[in-house]
DNA sequence: TCACGTCAAGCAGAT
DNA sequence: ATCTGCTTGACGTGA
């Protein structure tokens, strides 16, 4: 068991997600704004090692545009340096990484363009995990998409296309039951025909689901992470008291989160906290860790 | 220096 | 029709 954050730290003063608009872009620009990323990044590592963090999320805008057409500029191999000495220390350090891409991927759109650009997108964070040298055990997830009126066609197109995708891509790819369309249950059902490992939403789970039991849930989850995918990832938040509906909390709910370590027993999973105030209730996620015997001291070095 | 309108991309549900 | 949330406010023009 591990516990992570995603994408952004609050306490060290920089941003790995650091953008800039596409009216502007220039390979100049591009190479200036990745550098800070990069350098970024690691520091973030290794401030998380540190902190017995040994999750992370890395962000989608680690490379501004990278699957843009306007982007021809090649920070694969111009970064190829930096990229590994991040995944060495990732490697040395035994973290493990998740990339989310946003809510543009759409394996299962009705349309052309939303699907090439989704499958640009995809090859892109594959990109960067090939990029760090990374094992199929650090995942992509997604989730399955659109409805269209129609969940089992809207299903069948979603498999169609994960079919047709590169190996690259299907090595790290994972899905992801939503708040609203697809169920664990839909993702399972998904995963029995394609094998994609199926990773546990349980906020997600908790806005839209079959209401079944937590660990039987887990239990089926775990049967479809084969033995290179690692350990399942499961990605946890809470309701924000005072937020909209569906909005993650600001800070972690220590009595929820102790309640959801407990009842998810006896399956060894990572989690990934989903909270707006990022490091500081990871922080605090990790001490009641801490005290379950799934947790898994980092490796001094 | 700073306010504030706008920013690559999709979808569903609420208002 | 428009807004909101999603992993999240940042960018940079114009005053």
């Amino acid at each position: 068991m591990k516990i992570g954050y995603s994408c952004i730290n609050r306490s060290i003063g920089c941003k790995s997600s650091r953008t800039f608009r596409i009216k502007n872009y220039s390979d100049e620009r591009l190479k200036e704004i990745v550098e800070n990323n990069l350098g970024c990044l690691l520091k973030i590592l290794r401030f998380n090692v540190h902190k017995e963090l040994l999750f992370f999320r890395i962000t989608s805008d680690l490379v501004p545009f990278a699957s843009h057409p306007i982007c021809k500029f090649p920070w694969q191999g111009y970064f190829g340096d930096h990229f590994r000495e991040i995944g060495d220390f990732i490697k040395k350090n035994k973290i493990r990484i998740s990339m989310h891409p946003d809510q543009f991927i759409v394996l299962n759109s009705k349309k052309k363009e939303v699907l090439e650009n989704s499958v640009r997108e995809l090859k892109y964070h594959s990109d960067v995990m090939e990029a760090m040298k990374l094992n199929k055990s650090h995942k992509v997830q997604i989730h399955v998409g659109g409805v269209y009126g129609d969940k089992k066609k809207s299903i069948r197109r979603f498999i169609e296309r994960y079919h047709d995708l590169d190996e690259m891509i299907k090595k790290r790819l994972v899905i992801e039951n939503d708040d609203r369309s697809y169920t664990v249950s839909d993702c399972l059902l998904v995963s029995k025909a394609t094998g994609i490992p199926v990773l546990f939403d349980y906020f997600h789970d908790q806005l839209n689901s079959k209401k079944e039991d937590l660990s039987e849930i887990l239990g089926l989850i775990s049967n479809t992470w084969k033995r290179n995918d690692g350990i399942p990832m499961v990605d946890y938040s809470s309701q924000g008291p005072k937020r909209r509906p569906k909005s993650h909390a600001e800070k972690i709910d220590i009595g929820d989160f102790e309640n959801f370590i407990s009842r998810s027993r006896p399956y060894d999973i990572d989690i990934m906290l989903e909270i707006k105030d990022k490091e500081k209730s990871a922080m605090k996620a990790l001490k009641v860790a801490k005290k379950d015997k799934r947790f898994i001291l980092p490796q001094v070095i």
